[in-house]
DNA sequence: GTTGATGCAAAGTATTTGCAGAGGG
DNA sequence: CCCTCTGCAAATACTTTGCATCAAC
């Protein structure tokens, strides 16, 4: 993420604390910044390990804490992609969709419009009023894909 | 669902039974059987309060280890919509997505080879082997949308 | 100094499992 | 009879919450 995207961010994020009369706090600043500086999709845990090495005394329950925050604010999204834990991502101002490595566990995301138009055709048939949609592809990734052909 | 296709469903489900070595009891036939019966995408939880009122003395248990018996026998598939408890669809010869109800809960099936076919160029285009994929609908059926229009 | 935040441990949910006794084949 | 199944309760996995203490403002 480039350092002006990372600032807006961060300014959003104190705008929701300020307003919501809430703190900011040591603990919160290094989750907040730990989460905002990995372009990743991190699950608790993983988030709570990097914050650890940080500040080894960060407790579990503030990243949990923290990344309701992040999301009640809109720059973070929960997901369920078939783990039993969730994986956090970071807000985008785009809709998007995601592909995800049953291997290696990375998510790619990708925009498709056409797809989009579909599903509004489909909600419009069966006269269903959409309010979001979630579209998960599973399989394997080219690195995955290519491992599993040399029989790794 | 026909008479036809529940027979034909029960005898899949014998078949399983019998080939692993498996035994049929009371409480299977039961569990089974009402869950065949419905045409709906139960929860655990909803599928024991109907076999109670069959046999009270059936426990949670036996039901979450026939459900899974039906999903290794592939009559039946586990989803998670979104809620915090596993739904239970019965299993079709042709894959399917779904629209569903934030209001009632209702879940309508729904095809659409178009938008499987975006899928594949999708996958295409990031070199991704595709193994399967999930695509969830949600908003107001038909009924709730009404209902909520008149501000009820 | 108030008031919200933290860390811990305990509670809460959904699901799975160990075990002794029951009951199919 | 043997071996699986059942019901119960305990265990598990992830997440949330209560509470005494701590730290922002």
């Amino acid at each position: 993420m480039t350092q002006d995207l990372f600032k807006e961010k961060w300014a959003i994020y104190e705008q929701h604390i300020s307003q919501k009369g809430l703190k900011s706090t040591r603990q919160r600043d290094v989750i907040v910044e730990e989460f905002f500086g990995e372009h990743e999709h991190l699950t608790v845990e993983e988030l709570w390990q990097r914050v650890r090495k940080i500040d080894s005394k960060i407790g579990y329950a503030t990243v949990y804490r923290t990344l309701k925050l992040l999301s009640e604010s809109g720059l973070a999204h929960k997901r369920q992609f078939g783990e039993a834990q969730a994986r956090f991502e970071h807000a985008t101002d785009h809709h998007h969709d995601h592909l995800i490595c049953m291997s290696c566990h990375q998510i790619i995301e990708f925009e498709n419009d056409e797809i989009e138009t579909l599903q509004e055709r489909v909600c419009k048939k069966h006269k269903f009023q959409l309010v979001h949609h979630k579209m998960e592809l599973y399989g394997y990734c080219e690195k995955c894909s290519a491992k599993k052909g040399r029989g790794i």
